[in-house]
DNA sequence: CAGGACGACTAACGATGTTAGATAGTTCGA
DNA sequence: TCGAACTATCTAACATCGTTAGTCGTCCTG
């Protein structure tokens, strides 16, 4: 009987150089652009030729979906990491500022993740999946406000969907939409919870 | 001394065929999407070869920039032709359902006038013009309904737009987002107005 | 040690936007 | 009226892109 390898050696080199690949992808992404994403660059950068990343991905929409995992997933860890306060009000307000600044402080991430700008490219089931899961700690956190009905729910989403996407397209960097957050919070979090004890 | 011809048929003729490039454009963005826009498909649908319609356009996005400011016309015209409501606050629910509407009634040219989802592209500032009259419009009917501070002016754009962004990308054809519109345009304005008035 | 999986390569294809250059047809001034 | 200039189209070609096919050495394994 062979003894059994403790390590797949072999797998985690693969392993690796699919992770150089995404961080060379990410690194060229952010230098020029998502859409100005080519895998002729990504392949120079990491000393290959184009046609030998088809061993590690499928395809460019492929290398794209690895990448919207990958940065639904530090979305989800960036999420759990945030100290909640007791009062459920500023709690809310805590989660959705620190959504909206993670999406601000990476362009391209949030190009890829939350806006729909590159032609062709739907996110795999998989990698769908942890957007929903990332929906749906928001989701728990505004039920913990009191929030529960599903419109007031797609409101509050829209509202600061809304809110970071204009701040990333008129004002990069800046704050002109995202200082109204709290505030817009409050309003919609007082009516939905008038409203539904109004029945 | 020659007698100076009315019309001049040759810049009639070269604003004809623009005009049919055009049309060819947005029918194709239509069955194929925005980004599945290819200057061969354009050029056969009008019998011509691809190259021959760079002696109307500069070039792709010059075509596009084109669509961008055609589409921020049909805008204008539209919401010109809205009857608005004596009630400055039904006024603006009229005004923004409407923006909300001609937004909602083809996604191809949404995309391309509400959302930066062609790559490289950047409007023109002659066609930009046209979306800032547009926006301007908009300002106007906030400001009669009592709304005038640039804070709660953005939070109403950006509200209105998040949620005809999440409509058109999670619910194209329904309501489950715009039916929310006269609601949360109630709660930001008369939050903007009480907060005005407490100075 | 032999065979197969691994991991890279070169060559090439089809599609894209775009440029260069030739060529008809049209207009207009000398 | 004739030739020059402009208009409007074409063909040929290029660079770039994502992608496929086929090849070759290397490494692990039975």
């Amino acid at each position: 009987m062979t003894v059994q390898p403790t390590r797949d050696r072999r797998a985690e080199r693969r392993e690796a150089t699919r992770a150089e690949i995404l961080q060379a992808a990410w690194e060229l992404a952010r230098e020029q652009g998502l859409g100005g994403l080519s895998l002729r660059d990504i392949a120079a950068k990491i000393g290959m030729r184009p046609p030998s990343l088809y061993w590690y991905f499928d395809s460019k929409h492929a290398i794209y979906d690895a990448m919207f995992a990958d940065g639904n997933r530090q979305l989800l860890e960036r999420l759990d990491a945030v100290k909640l306060p007791r009062d459920p009000r500023a709690a809310l307000k805590r989660y959705l500022g620190a959504f909206m600044g993670f999406a601000l402080e990476e362009p391209a991430r949030a190009e890829l993740l939350f806006q729909r700008h590159i032609p062709g490219f739907t996110p795999s089931p998989e990698s769908y999946a942890l957007a929903e899961a990332a929906l749906a700690g928001a989701v728990k956190v505004i039920g913990e406000a009191g929030v529960t009905d599903q419109g007031d729910i797609d409101c509050l989403v829209a509202m600061t969907a809304g809110l970071m996407d204009a701040q990333m397209s008129n004002d990069p960097g800046g704050n002109r939409w995202t200082r109204h957050l709290n505030r817009l919070v409050d309003l919609l979090v007082d009516d939905a919870i008038t409203g539904s004890t109004h029945g």
